[in-house]
DNA sequence: ATGACTTTCACGGAAAGA
């Protein structure tokens, strides 16, 4: 089975990068971010023309989520729902049933800086994942994936000297970041392929030439069940896919199980 | 040194991203 997680940063803006995508890796689920869909705007059609449906969650503007299956593959129980999430009115939280396996797409909360409001709402929106993760540990195994806005360590980082002071890297992020992991019982699948060695990014600022330079961060991440880990064929970033025409700042993540 | 790009909404330019 082939996962993919991509911030489309707008799937309108995106539908062709996306097709690509689609043709290229035929992908059996995709769990998508920052699709800044209207409910009626979300391109069900389009889609469907690709050989995909989808499950949304879609409130216009900056954020919207979404998980994308093949046709031949059922989506099973979505929800928006995310108990104790403080911003329940931004759809940054979708979860479905595909294949027996439980979905979640995650577009994390910016937090803006550490001085601001929205660090604070950041970390209780991982709180929220966390406690998730727990009770979803429960019934079987689950891969949440997205947008974590949350470099894992100083090796997920291009300059962590110039991060200092900032979001994304903060010590109370990472904590949070990990009690997501220990409460539901879960491995970043980039760290657990390639152990400490890899280091690759997922996002590039669209400013300065910071992809020809490679200057990223690795915020994009796939947590997978201890369960399925075994099953952890490859995990790739699909950085073709951040060159070309109106790419995204963010590639790709493709995360490769065996059957 | 600073800002350097892209999207949305809406029709100029602010807000937001990370």
């Amino acid at each position: 089975m082939r996962v993919v997680s991509w911030n489309v940063n707008s799937l309108r803006a995106r539908l062709h990068r996306v097709e690509e995508l689609l043709a290229q890796h035929q992908p059996d689920v995709v769990l998508l971010q920052e699709t800044k869909c209207a409910p009626e705007q979300f391109p069900h059609e389009e889609l469907a023309a690709m050989g995909y449906h989808a499950a949304d969650a879609s409130s216009g503007r900056w954020t919207g989520v979404a998980i994308l299956a093949r046709r031949e593959l059922a989506i099973e129980d979505p929800t928006t729902e995310l108990f104790g999430n403080p911003l329940a009115s931004e759809a940054r939280w979708v979860e479905a049933t595909v294949s027996g396996i439980r979905f979640a797409s995650v577009y994390v909360v910016n937090g803006r800086s550490l001085d601001h409001e929205m660090y604070f709402v950041k970390l209780e929106f991982l709180q929220a994942i966390a406690d998730r993760a727990g009770d979803l540990r429960e019934k079987g195994p689950m891969i949440i994936a997205g947008d974590m806005n949350v470099c894992p360590t100083d090796l997920d980082v291009w300059n962590p000297v110039a991060f200092e002071g900032h979001t994304h890297v903060s010590a109370p992020e990472r904590k949070a970041l990990t009690r997501v992991l220990e409460s539901g019982g879960l491995v970043d699948a980039h760290r657990h392929r390639y152990g400490d060695d890899a280091v690759q990014y997922t996002w590039w600022d669209y400013r300065a030439g910071s992809f020809h330079k490679n200057q990223g961060l690795r915020i994009d991440l796939h947590l997978v069940s201890e369960s399925l880990a075994g099953q952890i064929a490859d995990v790739r970033i699909l950085r073709d896919l951040r060159k070309g025409d109106k790419p995204s700042d963010h590639a790709p993540l493709e995360l490769e199980l065996t059957d």
